[in-house]
DNA sequence: TCAACCTTGACGAAGCGTAAATGTAG
DNA sequence: GCTACATTTACGCTTCGTCAAGGTTG
């Protein structure tokens, strides 16, 4: 299957719901909580991309574990953060296995 | 004021509540659901630490933000794991710091 | 034209904090 | 012996997901 770019929005929202294993309606929930914010057709119709399904995964997945709306804001603010982290460490490591390689050689 | 070491459990569970602006019986649902565990005297008293009460005001915080139970259990191993990872930039950042030192004066 | 979308409102289940009841520790 | 602790049960409020009603898009 040939798919599309993952931010254009090309699923509607029953077709999305299906792919993230939740009902549509929850969806237009998750929307109004300020969760998700698919895009929409001339005519105002939701059209969700292969990220925001992906998001909504990863909603769903929490909500399942438990979490309440105000949890899974907060939860995914953090993973932003914790993935901003990460790519610092992983920055800063290169640089230093260079530095290391730089003095032997210089 | 002399305050007794952090971890030391003195307070009895009004005024470890007190402290934390919390109700006692909600101190003894979230000892329930995990999110707490202070000493207990002999008797079976709870004895909260200033620590406990520390954290105890962390978890009222989310609550009071609109968290449920599961959510700030999440939120609370999320921290411990941000504040790894911010350790570990320190530490590279000093050692990247000291490599920068050794290789001019080398 | 008819199915799938839109919004708003309602309903049942579950979670949460507080209070009450009853008994024990200090 | 009296206060503050312990546990369990109960009650009211809020949140959440789903459904229903009535209208619009494609």
């Amino acid at each position: 299957m040939e798919w599309p770019d993952a931010d254009r929005g090309v699923f509607a929202i029953s077709v999305a719901a299906e792919l993230a294993g939740l009902h549509p309606q929850t969806l237009r929930i998750y929307e109004r909580e300020g969760l998700i914010e698919p895009a929409r057709s001339s005519g105002g119709t939701r059209r969700y991309s292969t990220d925001d399904v992906e998001r909504l995964r990863l909603i769903g997945a929490l909500t399942g574990a438990g979490l309440n709306v105000a949890g899974v804001k907060r939860v995914l603010a953090m993973e932003e953060e914790l993935a901003e982290l990460r790519a610092t460490i992983e920055r800063l490591d290169a640089e230093l296995a260079l530095q290391r390689r730089t003095e032997r050689s210089g």
